[in-house]
DNA sequence: CTGTTAGCGCCTTCAG
DNA sequence: CTGAAGGCGCTAACAG
């Protein structure tokens, strides 16, 4: 492979002048910086990357942590969002490495190995929890980073230390509750995790929101029994055995439900197992599997949310205290599918 | 960060001794060698990446392409196989880089940045088919690489140049038209794609030799009709309604139907929800949907895939021709789950 | 704008 | 087994 030196000798400039024509073109003559271009083009000359990493101590890597397959049907959502990252990142000249790790103190470690190696120069993190020491280690080292999900303790979530990119599920979800109310639905129910997730909270709270919103609009009384959600709301687990359970307990204490929104799509798909397809169901995450069945959900937009990390990144470092830059929250994409046919479970 | 220079000097040795006790400790006295170990954890020295790729030339590093999200429910065979080698990668001390690429001609320009700017050394590619010009890129190039997928053209598959791993499909359906017997099934029938996928034809002509193989045990003729099974198949697109479609086909030219066999699980559950449930059906994949509903399965086994990938990237070059170490054939693995209840679509 | 000088941290000679 | 040089390819500083 040809090096620096071989172009600079080609072209009659020296290796610094190459260098440059690489690096900042513009502080070279348009004349010389065609003559080195041409160079570069004969003899496929291409930057060593390893050297380049080496003099500039910059990886021009990004590392996310691959988590050992949670399985379940929304565990598609990170993968999804790491097909996105990389296309962005490539984009922007920025590879993507993996690693994984058991837990926050091995994951840590895999903090210490790759940036002591330089291997890496910036991290993406996903499923941020309260008192996340993964973020604490690294704003502690001054290591760059954006996560995606919100910072879930109170005081972080204007830290303008943590860079964050999270999707509204709270507005995701009050927007479903629009859409069903706009085709007539008028009592409508919602399937969620046991409080104290703070993803699934959000989404509960949205729900929450676009069902007083509707009372409201309905004239309804705020006191009244559809402005009490608690009779329309239930918890699962995270399965679809669980779902189908919640949704009998669901239907037996409100059996005038039109429809169900529900916090994933795994739960969604017990609640239509349930009901033979006969409610209209919402569900998060637009999984293939609500695709291929036709139920519908609401989509994160991962793309949107890859590239708001990126660009947070880029700012790492130079935001002021309460700077908004420093967050972004996400609309995600309310995506109806026709009911009933589609779904065939009912004929 | 300390360097070698500086272990050297705190363990009162030359730096050339340091490098010894990391790379080759066996040639280091036992006394030197804890005294550096010792200075090692007292400055918390790392080595370098950059510095030693550029030195050795190798990157410790495998590119693997992230295709741009197919979608369907069984795009996520390809990210499971990601996950599991990035395990495995990590225990060997490799890394693991994503890149994307829109076609192959786009992908060929990327194995050249990326082998020119010595940022990688070895790709493990999916997806294979005849005549991919990637490998034929890739051994001309003299580039480690290791497919997921037999290469297609029959010449190649004992190609001692081209390395890969593949699951037996056709193994893997005979033994699920086994298991179908064995509770009880004694006319399967098959739901694959259209003739011409490599894989397709596999495993469809794992089916046919299952039921044959049963026809025989059971004393029937071959030329008998159960032994004829065009009867008894139908090819359907990747995609559930195309797959209800088909099998609607197929009950109508046979209505004594026991259980089903599919090539994917989303035509299974394209059966599953067109039959209601009544019929055992074998989907292909183990994918999240086949848990969460509940139906059988046959998996990957994609951990067995990274795992023999790996070892065999470490064979690359070293092979001779006709050696059979070039290749690995891993068996699936049917996952039987009891079938009715579980799915919920007929009670 | 261009050229010169000096390493980045490591490992592979080659002598002791 | 240990130590002394040299250089992988690149770019940050400076001097012209």
């Amino acid at each position: 492979m040809p090096t620096v030196s071989d172009v600079a000798r080609a072209a009659g400039v020296s290796r610094q002048t190459v260098s440059n024509v690489l690096n900042s073109p513009e502080i070279v003559r348009e004349e010389t910086r065609t003559r080195v271009a041409a160079a570069i083009a004969e003899l496929g000359y291409r930057p060593h990357a390893s050297a380049r990493r080496l003099r500039t101590r910059r990886a021009s890597t990004i590392a996310v942590r691959l988590d050992p397959f949670a399985g379940g049907i929304s565990g598609a959502v990170l993968d999804r969002f790491l097909h996105a990252l990389t296309e962005r990142a490539e984009a922007r000249g920025l590879s993507v490495m993996l690693y994984t790790a058991k837990d926050a103190a091995d994951e840590i470690r895999q903090f210490q190995r790759l940036v002591d190696g330089a291997a890496v120069d910036a991290f993406v993190l996903a499923s941020t929890y309260d008192g996340d020491p993964r973020t604490e280690w690294l704003i502690e080292h001054g290591q760059p980073f954006v996560t995606f999900g919100r910072p879930w303790g109170i005081a972080d979530l204007d830290d303008p230390l943590h860079f964050w990119v999270d999707v509204d599920g709270r507005a995701g979800v009050a927007e479903a509750v629009r859409r069903l109310r706009g085709s007539g639905a008028r009592t409508i129910g919602f399937l969620g995790w046991p409080a104290g997730s703070g993803t699934g909270d959000e989404r509960r709270a949205g729900w929450a929101a676009g069902v007083a919103e509707g009372d409201r609009e309905g004239g309804v009384v705020t006191e009244g029994p559809r402005a009490e959600p608690a009779r329309l709301s239930a918890e699962s687990e995270e399965s679809v055995a669980a779902a189908r359970a919640a949704t009998r307990r669901l239907l037996a204490q409100a059996s005038d439900l039109d429809a169900l929104v529900a916090v994933s799509d795994t739960l969604a798909l017990g609640a239509l197992i349930e009901t033979g397809g006969s409610l209209p169901v919402v569900g998060f995450d637009n999984t293939p599997v609500a695709e291929a069945i036709g139920f519908s959900s609401i989509d994160q937009r991962v793309d949107e949310v890859a590239a708001a990390a990126l660009e947070l990144l880029e700012l790492v470092g130079r935001s002021e205290a309460g700077d908004p830059r420093s967050h972004r929250l996400i609309t995600p994409e309310v995506i109806m599918r026709p009911p009933g046919p589609a779904l065939g479970l009912v004929g």
